[in-house]
DNA sequence: CTCCGTCCAGAACACATGTTTTGAGGCGCG
DNA sequence: CGCGCCTCAAAACATGTGTTCTGGACGGAG
């Protein structure tokens, strides 16, 4: 892989680059030519227009042809504007608990109980996550802990021995698992000592989904 | 508090604030009055100035007079442009490491393998948070497995018992592991029956932090 | 029906803003 | 010195874009 080598900024390229990512942070839009060129007391609009067009050219920024504010900070050092992927917590989970009103997207019904950032390497190519509280310590085995966000892949089936999010229909439970499937029916196994597994018919169980992450957070 | 009753939006003005969602998640800039009436079917400009000034009067957005683009998603359902914090995840960290180059700041030295980005109630106040990458099983009954990524709060004490990030002068180690006080000596002990405790003179240990989250991440 | 408030269409207007032109210094180089 | 090159200044230009004016369609209230 090439890198572009680029020259540095000048001095007055470094204040105008500063003075964008400011002006952004301040109001959520980029600055006309004008407002750069009073920010940092340039003479004229050519001036500022011809330094926008070597950052351009050495690539610190991208320019929209005709277009009123076309000014995009590029890569490195734009204050934060980093869009990263961002998914809804949608409620509890543990043995016992109502069912989720999941449908086939895997969710989008109900409001999130609040929203996680997460890293793209997290998500790795995986669409429409959502996460889930865990209540209760049926999977502390798993070193899944009360209080807990798992991070679930919407799914309708998964490896024996995943670690799922399932439904029984019967009982209209949802409920964190291991799920093994033994012929005609489905073992739900906690992975804690102290509780046993729930065996249903495998037309009872629903897989909504598969843990693909855990966060924790301590106090 | 009084909230503004303000009416539900037109099945028009829905779409135009959609679109202008859309629109600035995709671009990074707000739209202008002229966009909107091509990408939402609208014959005149006039009646999208019109709905846009209904819909400021609602709350739903807020306009800056005589600026080009100077549309603002107000409050609620704005793309997400949330700036989260945004930490680096420094090293790998298990017993018998070398030990890390932290210096007071508690970061500083060297580059991140990697940064990941976090809400704001994991931050919940602390400052200058930093990450390691767990190696080992030294810490699996304390519900930390291989490869988690533990969140550090630099820190200089720790009370009894915290897990901690934890340095021994000496053997120039840096470790991940319970503390416990102990008259002049230190134990660290490893949450993981198989493994013994360490014994140090306190003078010997030296606490780089206390860990305040873990996230883990399944493939 | 008329009156009025809402919502829309078409066109023009006014200015905000990107772009270009022209030319002037400064600076290294032969 | 003359030449090319980079940087800048001032002004003009072209068009992007917010704003306004005029008027029509429609529906409910009197």
């Amino acid at each position: 892989m090439i890198m572009p080598r680029r020259k540095k900024p000048s001095p007055r390229q470094e204040r105008i680059l500063q003075f964008i990512r400011e002006f952004i942070e301040e109001n959520d839009l980029p600055p006309t030519v004008r407002d750069i060129q009073t920010a940092c007391s340039i003479s004229s609009t050519s001036v500022v227009d011809y330094n926008l067009r070597l950052l351009q050219k050495e690539g610190f920024i991208r320019r929209r042809p005709d277009v009123a504010r076309g000014i995009e900070l590029v890569g490195m050092a734009r204050g934060h504007t980093s869009s990263l992927p961002r998914i809804p917590v949608l409620a509890y989970i543990a043995a016992g608990e109502p069912a989720l009103a999941l449908d086939a997207e895997g969710w989008s019904s109900g409001e999130p109980m609040e929203t996680i950032e997460i890293t793209p390497d997290m998500v790795a190519g995986r669409r429409d996550l959502y996460a889930l509280r865990v209540r209760g310590t049926s999977m502390i085995d798993a070193l899944v802990a009360d209080g807990d966000i798992v991070l679930i892949e919407p799914a309708r089936q998964a490896n024996n021995g995943a670690m799922v999010v399932a439904r029984l229909k019967e009982e209209n439970e949802t409920t964190l698992k291991y799920m093994y499937w033994e012929g005609d029916m489905v073992r739900l196994q906690p992975a804690n000592e102290q509780m046993e597994p729930i065996y249903s018919h495998s037309g009872n169980v629903e897989v909504q989904g598969r843990v693909v992450g855990v966060i924790r957070l301590m106090r």
